[in-house]
DNA sequence: CTGATCCATCAACTTTTGTTGTTCAACCTG
DNA sequence: CAGGTTGAACAACAAAAGTTGATGGATCAG
């Protein structure tokens, strides 16, 4: 179970700045139903365009969301990837059970 | 299995902004392997002393990490918690494999 | 006590983000 | 084609985040 190489920091930091937003936390939460056209969440979420716009861009550029245009609408869907990364970036992460309890740490 | 309690998007927005920074993510990885104390944390990413106090403040507002004081240093630790909640959130949101491809967003 | 070390906090900036309103291209519809 | 709709992009501004250097409170060693 060796580290599924492990990304670097800047692209860790990408991700989680995709969700570091209310906003856009909201977006993946409906996106996580289907996907979804701007308008519709423009809609449901009571922003003006540009600002959704400017937030779908945001999780586009994180790897969050790909976008797919059909006709005059553009659907926004979540990429599971991303998803499963910050998954196992948080399981990787995280103590495994058996404490490193340092004594000192500058004798 | 229901959604355990579902966290706000101010809340979840929040543990993502403590990773959305190059050197948070680093600062975890090294804590990672450990408790730290703010010198050797310091000492292993090369940077200034007031520095490193900021982002350990930002990872504690989000509630990634626990700081314990002994004697003249303050030891730095993830929180496991937390590392969870990130995981599943990112678990609850993820597609469930079968799409719902919306035919028309307005008809 | 004195001097040194550890670390939080502050002030002063610089850089990034996010918001709003506008404009513009692409695309249907009639 | 004309008019309406969708959504990206831009400018201008407001707000938040990060960086650096300086200061000061605790704590410990001699």
């Amino acid at each position: 179970m060796s580290t599924s190489t492990t990304p670097d920091a800047a692209t860790v930091a990408r991700w989680f700045h995709g969700l570091a937003d209310e906003t856009r936390v909201e977006i993946v939460r409906m996106l996580s139903r289907g996907e979804r056209c701007v308008c519709e969440l423009t809609d449901a979420l009571d922003a003006a365009q540009s600002r959704l716009s400017f937030h779908l861009k945001a999780l586009k550029t994180a790897g969050l969301v790909s976008d797919r245009k059909e006709g005059r609408w553009v659907y926004y869907s979540l990429n599971p990837d991303a998803l499963d990364a910050i998954a196992a970036f948080a399981g990787e992460v995280k103590p495994a059970g058996e404490w490193v309890s340092r004594g000192g740490c500058c004798p």
